[in-house]
RNA sequence: CGGGGCGUAGCGUAGUCCGGUAUCGCGCCUGGUUUGGGACCAGGAGGUCGUAGGUUCGAAUCCUGCCGCCCCGACCA
């Protein structure tokens, strides 16, 4: 069976890493914290993309792209914004080398290029894009602007991990102007409903909506509204971000327009963004020791055909029965692989696609030549049947739903044995250490409390749910009166 | 940037204390037998032991400098 990977109980973060790498999803690059996303890693951040693009199409936006460089003083423009980011900001000074006097066939930054203002490498695009569209607006008629843009940023993180958290990201930020409050903040709440949208019906990663504690919002936003979801080892991944930045960039860059009274007002903002990370979420969310399990809706390949085959003849004759069951997959939507490569033995391969995460394998040999039949082998469950040839794409087509409804409802009950309610910190700290996960508490609605329970448990807020029932408790650590329970858990 | 550890073949490693020209596994190549759950047998290729210097008849091993990486902390989509 599994060789030799850690399994998920033993040593979580090792099994995890092991799992990208032998998945083939991405690796650690010569380049320090970054990452390089392999082919098929790559093939689900495309999926994601075409499910995050459309919806962000059938809500009214459009892409667009802005400068990787920020020029210092207009990234220091919106103050808490860039006292943020400030720590893990990658600076460009320089715009030329020279080769090296001294030392031949080396380069040297050459001092004569320095820049005279010095370029940020955006860790986000807030500022470069306000300061746009501070251009773009000046009526009322010139809003709403709804804008995503599709990009990579930088943010020089100290300890990286694949797709968790790397120095340079891929990612979608939307960015958009509104003309009242009220529709600003309707618009983050919309983003927000579609990204636990996304990841709840694409993902098959059920999620818990809700706001940020002061202490962990988005610096520069008024509000922060998030998605949390649990991963197998109980910690919890911050999924998606949507912040309502009120007027504030507004102010920064001077965004003004006049309205239907002539009047000039400031303009109010929202700003909301998934990354790559999703991927890491995804496949801590789901796999298992034998590697990933991917959702139907984000495999890049729905079904894998193998052949048994003991010579070159009988491949031919496999491959002829083969082809127009292929055809008729492929015509029913399905991405289809036939993996006809006699460099590698059947048992090889189921254990490769499996470890790929391919939700439905199909084997095909001269027994099934024989009868009309195949093998249909499903990932989340590992069952396997046999079926006639006849039937293989309504059965498949009725089985891929099947693997999407599963993982996620498995997903849930997960979720939902790992949520405990306490309400004391002897209690808190209890869970945290023994079965980990979400723990719904109160809390005195202090960033001082929150501080101190960090410190001493290392979990943090991961926010206050928007579904809670309004409920009169005392605050676990200072048991000063709170209103409802919030959110905790340790976090990646 | 504070504390700890490690650099030996594509990957993972033994050898380092106690100096004598590098071990094992995976992978790779060739031939054969295999092929319905990660094949087996035989043969083979591949290493300036991170780097620069020092000690020595002789250095992966001892000494010094430098470089790089990993782990724990602070930070974090």
């Amino acid at each position: 069976m599994s060789k030799q990977i850690p399994t998920r109980a033993a040593d979580y973060s090792q099994w995890y890493v092991e799992l990208v790498k032998r998945a083939d999803l991405a690796e650690n690059s010569d380049v320090r914290g970054c990452m390089v996303i392999k082919p098929y890693g790559y093939a689900i951040w495309e999926k994601m993309q075409q499910g995050l693009d459309k919806m962000f199409k059938d809500t009214g936006h459009v892409n667009a792209y802005f400068p990787l460089f920020v020029p210092k003083t207009m990234f220091e423009a919106e103050e808490k914004n860039a006292e943020g980011f400030a720590k893990e900001c990658a600076i460009v000074t320089h715009y030329r080398l020279k080769t090296d006097p001294n030392n031949k066939g080396k380069l040297i930054v050459d001092p004569e290029a320095k820049l005279e203002e010095e370029l940020v490498v955006r860790p986000t695009s807030e500022a470069i894009i306000w300061s746009t569209y501070k251009k773009w607006i000046q009526s009322y008629r010139d809003l709403p602007i709804l804008i995503n843009q599709w990009a990579n940023v930088v943010r020089w993180e100290m300890r990286t991990r694949l797709f968790l958290r790397t120095a340079e990201f891929l990612w979608q930020e939307g960015h958009t102007a509104h003309a009242t409050s009220a529709e600003a903040v309707t618009e983050t709440r919309q983003m927000l409903d579609v990204y636990a949208d996304f990841v709840e019906n694409f993902m098959a990663v059920p999620v818990i909506k809700g706001k940020k504690s002061e202490g962990e919002k988005f610096p520069g936003a008024v509000d922060t509204y998030c998605i949390e979801a649990l991963m197998q080892d109980g910690k919890a991944l911050q999924a998606g971000t949507s912040h309502f930045l009120g007027q504030n960039f507004a102010k920064a860059f001077d965004v003004k327009y006049s309205n239907k009274e002539g009047k000039l007002e400031l303009v109010w903002g929202t700003s909301w963004g998934v990354s790559t990370r999703l991927i890491g979420g995804l496949i801590m969310a789901h796999s298992d020791d034998d590697g990933l399990i991917l959702p139907p809706r984000l495999a890049p390949i729905h079904v894998v055909i193998v052949p048994i085959f003991k010579s070159a003849d009988e491949l031919t004759r496999i491959s002829e029965a083969v082809e127009p069951l292929a055809k008729a997959l492929r015509s029913a939507g399905l991405s289809v692989k036939f993996d006809n490569r006699d460099t590698q033995k059947p048992g090889f391969k189921f254990a490769e696609y499996e470890m790929k995460g391919v939700p439905v394998r199909i084997a095909i040999g001269p027994r099934d030549l024989e009868s009309g039949t195949v093998e249909v082998a499903r990932r989340d469950t590992k069952e396997k049947r046999v079926m006639k040839t006849a039937d293989v794409v309504t059965e498949i087509t009725k089985l891929l739903e099947e693997i999407q409804k599963n993982i996620y409802n498995r997903a849930l009950a997960f979720r939902e044995e790992r949520t405990t309610t306490v309400d004391s910190f002897e209690e808190f700290k209890e869970v945290l250490d023994g079965k980990g996960g979400f723990i719904l508490a109160h809390w005195d609605g202090t960033p001082e409390t929150e501080a101190k329970i960090k410190e001493e448990t290392k979990a943090t807020i991961r926010c206050i749910p928007l579904d809670a029932k309004l409920e009169e408790g005392k605050c676990i650590y200072s048991g000063k009166p709170s209103g409802q329970r919030v959110l905790f858990a340790r976090a990646y």
